[in-house]
DNA sequence: TTGCTCCTCACGTCACGTGAGGTGGC
DNA sequence: TTGCTCCTCACGTCACGTGAGGTGGC
């Protein structure tokens, strides 16, 4: 390699020979600059005792030398391949990397770039304005084409918070298969005050097409569709922002689409 | 999608109806759950601005409704996104996102999943115990396999620091096709009182080679080899770095042969 | 009374960034 | 004398985490 030392010193012009041996190191920001970083980062080293201190000048001026570059670029190797600062301390100075940390270092980083794919898919959804943000990304194309109302779709918002990715699933192919057929105007339009007679009415045409949606997605019905927290927690909260999106009329017929429902169950598994 | 409701509630075993209109609204905690996320952060967005407070009881809890967690989860959507809480803040509550925002955010996302999977590499090279980390994963390498003095190492992870790239990938050339052929154990072992006679025999010895390399790598004597900060400075640091590497009579040995393949140039170009 | 939830400060974290205020060499 | 570099505190950043200390409903 001495060598190549020599072709070095040609390429590079020949260096400056030993000028006098005076301040032949390294100040603190020369260190930065060689090493790509900055006065601030190499000082940080030092404040977490990762980077040993260097002798000084008279002065306090600091005086670093090679192995202080060679381990603050390990340093930055380390920290870049994913380490905290405290783990590269506790590493010491040995090239030995306990296996298990770099493994799950590994498998951190897989995790991390997977995410940020997915994240570039959505991002491009958004950016066509295809996707409400306040949605999942899968419920999001679904959701935008069905053309909610702005209840239908918070109910929907808090929907995807109370069922399990599977239950969604089917949520969204129910609205792609059904598309606007579910929209009722008639239901969006109801007056809080709606009379006993057309909310009776109401009710009585739109139960058959719930009983076919439920008929035709019997994992809709799955006990295990629910998201943590417990089934009587999850039927609360429903309740509770049925309260806070609908009116006491459009509950009203809810209430008694639900009862047909129950009064005259669905058979399981008949699809 | 009325009928979509009905379908939920039977599904999820019929809502809790309206229990006398008291605590119809969720706690923050309980939006905190809902949203997926911790009760801090949703405490942090109301202190950022981002997120409205909402009604309280005369106890002083808050009330929140449905908009607060469609709020919520569009805050987290479009901080998955990689927007920043102050960009959230800036952008208000519309559906409506500046072009250019998202466009540069894309780049950005662009460029480390790029960096993520060098570093994914990176990180499986060192799990193979194959590549000192103080150089830069190409070099690495290269380095591993030539066997270098801790000396000649250090000198490399310096040069590193002050070639181009494209300087950088000539020299992995030229430690590649000549491998230990560069290494001198005489040099290695020159005691730093070795006599004159035997420092110009050794200058002597080793001057052809490294005529021979210049010779095949002509970009190694490219002017714009060196990074930035100047030829001045980049001599000089070489020189600061031999002083620190190698002992008198070694660096006295790297000059003459200097001098020598000064005296008598290489030809550029006739590789 | 006990246990659980809610509230508001307010300091801690991580890897530095950014002055503030002062000294030293040319 | 001026401009540049070096030094040591020490507070700021970002998106929250984590108690501290106190109140309220069952």
């Amino acid at each position: 390699m001495a060598c190549n030392v020599a072709v070095a010193e040609e390429a590079l012009g020949g260096f400056r020979s030993a000028r006098k041996g005076a301040d032949m190191a390294w100040s603190t920001s020369r260190l930065a600059a060689l090493a790509g970083t900055s006065l601030r980062t190499v000082r940080h080293y030092h404040e977490r005792g990762l980077l040993a201190e260097p002798v000084r000048q008279p002065n306090g001026y600091k005086n670093y030398g090679v192995a202080h570059l060679r381990r603050v670029m390990r340093i930055r190797r380390l920290s870049g391949l994913g380490l905290s600062l405290a783990q590269i301390a506790e590493m010491g100075d040995a090239e030995e990397y306990p296996e298990q940390v770099l493994r799950a270092l590994n498998a951190e980083l897989a995790d991390t770039i997977a995410r940020l794919d997915r994240v570039c898919m959505e991002l491009a959804l958004v950016m066509r304005k295809v996707a409400p943000t306040d949605l999942p990304p899968e419920m999001a194309l679904a959701a935008a084409d069905a053309d909610l109302t702005e209840a239908d779709h918070s109910l929907f918002v808090v929907l995807t918070r109370l069922i399990t990715p599977k239950a969604q699933k089917a949520c969204v192919e129910v609205l792609k298969a059904y598309g606007t057929d579910l929209r009722d105007k008639a239901f969006d339009d109801l007056s809080a005050d709606a009379g006993e007679q057309s909310r009776h009415e109401l009710a009585e045409r739109m139960t058959p097409l719930a009983r076919d949606v439920l008929a035709a997605y019997p994992e809709l019905r799955d006990p295990e569709a629910v998201a943590p927290g417990g089934v009587r927690k999850t039927e609360q909260t429903l309740g509770e922002a049925l309260e806070d999106l609908y009116n006491p009329a459009q509950r009203d017929v809810l209430s008694r689409i639900r009862r047909a429902l129950a009064a005259d169950p669905v058979a399981d598994g008949n699809r």
